[in-house]
DNA sequence: CATCTTTATCGTAATATTGCAATATTAAAT
DNA sequence: ATTTAATATTGCAATATTACGATAAAGATG
């Protein structure tokens, strides 16, 4: 076993879990904080933002632009990166919904 | 390797990459829906929800408890659960300020 | 008390993730 | 054409996750 059951699952909810494992590292997180933290794409620049490796850093973006929440573009020989926006209101839209659930629930725990 | 460098990143990044970790999983995503199906807290019968077996389900209501997205409040032999608001409200916050941050950027990709 | 029901834990196998050094690739610059 | 700069890929070791059978624990029921 290790490997996740995705068939049992709806479309929805495979695809709201992908998205969520893809914030699910510090490092994806502060990818996606750095490239808001200015009001237009990143072109090169992200390795040194981070405390890891430029492999490392590179796998986390590959496993963010897999996701779709955020995308490449290359320009010369950097890539320019910004975050999806398409993708990002997916998710916001999905744990809103949870959350709007949530607080109109009667509470009994 | 293998172990998240967790010291290099900020309490905040770290806190939302664990929640968004504890929703990584489609069984995990479908638990939380499940709960929020029905009005009030799910005594038992989670297991029957789920195509997994029981020791796997109790294993991911641990992680999402663990997590502080979901609470369990033992009811005779069998346990209460629930989605925790305060937790979900903070994700949602998170997830908001993300997306709001991503709409008002000037797009360039 | 014996048994049933419900949930948790242990042990373990299969697989995935994380991290990085080494290396490759690609395009700009000299 | 060679060098430089930026990013990706490969390969691998360490660790984490996923899944489940077996078993344990704890309260309910007869």
């Amino acid at each position: 076993m290790g490997a996740t059951k995705t068939t049992h699952f709806t479309d929805s909810q495979n695809e709201m879990a992908t998205l969520a494992k893809a914030l699910g590292h510090p490092a994806r997180i502060a990818i996606i904080e750095y490239l808001l933290s200015v009001n237009t794409c990143i072109c090169g620049d992200i390795v040194n933002e981070l405390p890891l490796a430029q492999p490392t850093v590179s796998q986390h973006l590959k496993e963010l632009k897999n996701a779709g929440l955020i995308q490449g573009n290359i320009e010369g020989n950097a890539i320019c990166y910004c975050v999806n926006e398409t993708t990002m209101q997916k998710l916001k839209s999905f744990i809103n919904h949870i959350a709007v659930k949530t607080s109109k629930r009667n509470n009994c725990c």
